[in-house]
RNA sequence: GCCGACGUAGCUCAACGGUAGAGCAGCUGAUUCGUAAUCAGCAGGUUGUCGGUUCAAGUCCGACCGUCGGCUCCA
């Protein structure tokens, strides 16, 4: 018999061929599958060759990532048992969970839900195998014709190699490269969150199919543990928080995806803005600001008509078309247009809080992230090719410091050029060679997305995480060859020749509002007290200390300070109540006994007690909380 | 834009095709109270809009608007 030479654990092992992942690992291994030279593979898959052996062990990301795609697999046999007919497409795991994707003559209800899940833990009573085969192509093809399964053919018609796997558990059939859990019984825990509508690989031209999101864990505890998570995330949405905390609102009567900011909220963007302003002068930004409308042969020169016109406004002044700006970027071209520029005189950086719109889908608004008019942090750096690299690791930079001061974690990404898009290949390696470069020397750790660039350029994308782990795009930084092109910017060279500048285009924390959207949640609406819209809230016992907190009010607020005062006759509990809703970082009590020795009792936002401050003391705590951030 | 669900008082939600209701918030009054809701009373609505079916529509049908969950797209 012919031996093959195994690695477990640091030991070769001398095996017969044939023998499987699960003869080796032993009957005492909790494994689900394994890794076989760096290759997931089934527990009873024959191993044919020489390799290291691991075993993928439930806990580890893999193990979770194999468990909930043959769950998918588990639910696609349950609603292929309850309802006929159904066509199936495909399953996969994904970040936190599976879907799979259904195509049936009735749509499915969040009421079928529980029946499946019912008919899913049915069939698991019955610890079906999970049984891979292999098969040729061809042979597949036919299979799945012959079972009337239209998607998986066209899939495998796709497919170059001459032989494709096959998973069966029971009765189901499904074309899948695998590995799975060894039998259908090793289904700890799941659920079913979900059905929406999704394109047939993605692509809006193509049908639309039904999905059923579901996720499972190895325990129970981790999906109770998941399931409060999504209870949090609902806790914290800016949408709910944004009214509760009098922040903003959105009307139908006034137009879907248009903000109207309340006094708290208008204050949060004003602190934010400051703050930037100042960040940027600091940083050598120049601030300038460009109008609203701009002529439509305009965006025709920039290309923005041809690339951009489905998600742009137009109207006409004096029977001349012009188009509502959706970027700020062609008003800073005539600023750096308006004289002749030296080499000396660069880089130029043009930082404007500009208010841009754009035409969204319907279907894509969502609160404060997803919206229609909104207010970018954008900047235009104009620079030699020799200052771009400067320039660019000069904005990670500041993108990281604002991060920190904001306390959020982040990611780099880099995107590169998309099928639509203008410009020379050589200039866009050049640019995307710039990019990459700046993160290198950075030492930053990023992803590329292919294809996932700007029209004009490809960009750098940093996503924040907030406080639940979810991603939001916010930073971004593009390089375009282009504009400079097409609006033919030129600089006075050291030789005295004209020469073209580079454009950046950036912006920190992308849109304010959905900046403001995500910080809401990270913080679930308890800002840090610079961004607190009321910091510190004064709170009688009785009247008879009213006077006292007028002067205090007076004299925190002569400090700058953000105070109010609550003088209703209420008693103290539910004024705490409502101070503690309204997440206001300090409340004072003031009854007789802080009248009497003149200070008050503090409260946090936390429930701790300060205990008795003179004003003088808490003026001290609080002055370096509230003030704005600064670096250096 | 597409698929699905939904739209009733400021908010959260009830109401079989047959007189639209509750809690919270609001207003008025009483209560002077010590760390997350004091009590009582009052008021609050063209049931998203428009059209249709019906003796009768919040309820059934259609269109539109909007919201929510996704898809596609994206700051």
């Amino acid at each position: 018999m012919e031996e093959i030479q195994v690695v477990v654990g640091g030991a070769a092992r001398t095996v017969p061929r044939g023998t499987t992942p699960a003869d080796i690992l032993g009957s005492k291994s909790k494994a689900l599958a394994a890794r076989f030279d760096g290759r997931p593979v089934d527990l009873d898959r024959p191993l044919t060759g020489n390799g290291a052996l691991e075993p993928i062990d439930p806990g580890s990301s893999e193990a979770l990532e194999i468990l909930r795609h043959s769950t998918s697999h588990l639910m696609a046999e349950a609603v292929r048992a309850l309802f006929p007919g159904v066509k199936v497409s495909i399953g996969p795991a994904i970040e936190t969970g599976f879907y799979y994707d259904f195509d049936y003559d009735k749509t499915f209800t969040p009421e079928d839900l529980p029946r499946i899940e019912r008919e899913m833990a049915r069939l698991m009573k019955r610890n079906h195998k999970f049984t891979r085969q292999e098969i040729p192509r061809s042979e597949a093809i036919a299979l799945f014709t012959d079972m009337g399964e239209p998607y998986k053919v066209e899939l495998l018609e796709e497919l170059t190699d001459d032989t494709v796997s096959l998973y069966r558990q029971g009765d189901f059939v499904d074309l899948c490269r695998g590995p799975h859990i060894p039998h259908s019984g090793r289904v700890p825990a799941f659920k079913l969150l979900s059905v929406a509508g999704a394109y047939w690989r993605g692509d809006e031209n193509r049908r639309q199919l039904q999905r059923i999101y579901g996720t499972a864990f190895f325990t129970k505890e981790e999906l109770d543990q998941y399931l409060h998570f999504l209870e949090e995330a609902k806790r914290r949405d800016h949408r709910r928080l944004g009214r509760d905390l009098d922040l903003f609102s959105i009307h139908d009567e006034v137009g879907a995806g248009m903000v109207i900011w309340h006094p708290k909220g208008g204050l949060l963007r004003m602190l934010i803005e400051d703050f930037e302003r100042q960040e940027h002068l600091r940083r050598g930004y120049q601030i300038v600001v460009g109008p609203q409308i701009l002529k439509t042969a305009l965006w025709e020169r920039s290309g923005h008509y041809d690339n951009y016109r489905e998600n742009m406004y137009f109207t006409e002044v004096d029977g001349i078309g012009y188009g509502i700006k959706p970027m700020n970027c062609l008003s800073h071209m005539f600023i750096y247009k308006s004289r002749i520029r030296s080499y000396r005189d660069l880089p130029q950086r043009y930082f404007e809080l500009g208010v841009v719109h754009r035409h969204e889908k319907s279907g894509v608004l969502h609160g404060l992230t997803r919206v229609r008019q909104f207010t970018q942090d954008d900047a235009h750096l104009l620079c030699r090719p020799d200052q771009v690299n400067d320039e660019i690791k000069g904005v990670i930079d500041l993108v990281i410091d604002v991060m920190n001061v904001f306390d959020f974690e982040y990611e780099l990404e880099l995107s590169t050029r998309p099928e639509k898009s203008i410009g020379s290949d050589e200039d866009w390696e050049l640019a995307t060679l710039a990019l990459r470069t700046s993160l290198e020397e950075k030492g930053l750790p990023y992803q590329v997305n292919e294809g996932d660039g700007a029209f004009y350029g490809p960009k750098i994308d940093i996503k924040l995480k907030d406080a639940l782990g979810r991603r939001w795009q916010c930073a971004t930084i593009q390089c375009d060859f282009t504009l400079p092109e097409r609006f033919d910017l030129t600089y006075m060279g050291e030789d005295g020749q004209r020469r073209r500048p580079v454009m950046i285009h950036r912006v920190i924390l992308g849109s304010i509002e959905r900046f403001i959207g995500v910080l809401v949640e990270h913080f679930a609406g308890a800002f840090p007290v610079w961004l607190s819209p009321v910091q510190t809230i004064l709170l009688t016992v009785t009247d008879r200390a009213d006077d006292h907190a007028r002067m205090i009010l007076n004299r925190l607020r002569a400090e700058g300070l953000r105070v109010e005062a609550d003088l209703r006759n209420e008693k103290l509990g539910f004024k705490i109540r409502e101070a503690q809703l309204q997440k206001i970082p300090y409340m004072l009590v003031l009854g007789d006994e802080e009248v009497e020795a003149g200070g008050a009792t503090v409260r946090a936002r936390s429930g701790e007690d300060l205990g008795f401050q003179t004003i003088d003391a808490f003026i001290d705590r609080l002055r370096p909380e509230a003030a704005r951030p600064r670096f250096g």
